[in-house]
DNA sequence: GACACCAAACTACCTGACGTAGTAGATGCT
DNA sequence: AGCATCTACTACGTCAGGTAGTTTGGTGTC
């Protein structure tokens, strides 16, 4: 569990978080530091040690997991983007008493576009045709579709 | 509109917040600085100028409006809990792209309890009451009883 | 009118987080 | 041994937030 608050990310770790993510199907191992600064660092002019630092940093907020690959470290996100969204969502809305949270809800839905509503209904009626296929035979595990396939 | 981010508030802010938000209903022309000190300020051991302080910051983030009040100002939320909180959402949600939203939202619903979910189904009905009603007349009912109880 | 009081304005300091990076030490390869 | 590379440690600037002191100006009072 974490051991730090690791809400709101910085403008740099959300960047890695964004290039750890976009490259853990290609790179399930992780990446090494040298990596994500080529990636991301040195087009912004960053030294080296700065993404090595911003990892390292990023570890002890368990934000990344890493693993020891010869002498350098692979890092991995250590939760999916949909996790840490959905950490962050019930963090913005578990300080809220049960009515408030009704009526931010309502406000939340009424400054949704269409697709994002329909979206959320979608998910509404996933979970709901998830639970009903658990009391015949689950199949846990396995995400939707959608899962994490992104442009 | 909002001249600074004004995304995550700190401690203390939050406290003022709160501290406004319930009591705006008791005091509709707001708070001064002295109650809000009163109310919040003196049992954390915290300076009358603190609390002077960061109400002023807080105007100027447009987090609160204020009026004046013989020579005190007299302090209002600018939005209301749900307000912001709906755009804490929003913003959350507006930096994925459709499918990772989906996947974010899944695991959202994945890890709120039954109330909650309950809660969101009641506001997208009464979304959809809403808007139906606007077309011909609908019965609206929907929500308002269900789950918020306590204070 | 002088004075005390109070609120506001201004200013300052501390701390923690983040972005940034240099230097030193360890390790492995040739 | 020499060199490259990586990690560890340290440091610094900046910004936001929490904290509070000092100064200024208005108001009521005697």
């Amino acid at each position: 569990m974490p051991s730090t608050p690791r809400n709101r990310l910085g403008d740099l770790e959300r960047a890695v978080m964004d290039e750890l993510w976009s490259t853990t199907e290609a790179h399930p191992e992780g990446r090494t530091v040298r990596e994500v600064h080529d990636a991301i660092g040195v087009q912004r002019g960053l030294a080296y040690t700065t993404l090595m630092t911003v990892l390292d940093r990023m570890a002890k907020k368990d934000l990344v997991n890493r693993e020891r690959d010869g002498r350098a470290w692979r890092y991995t996100p250590a939760s999916t983007r949909a996790e840490l969204t959905s950490e962050s969502l019930h963090h913005t809305l578990g300080e809220l008493a049960g009515d408030t949270r009704r009526s931010a809800l309502l406000h939340f839905l009424d400054e949704s576009t269409p697709e994002e509503i329909d979206e959320l209904k979608a998910a509404l009626a996933e979970l709901e045709s998830r639970s009903a296929g658990a009391r015949g035979g689950a199949s846990p595990g396995a995400s939707p579709g959608a899962g994490s396939g992104r442009a």
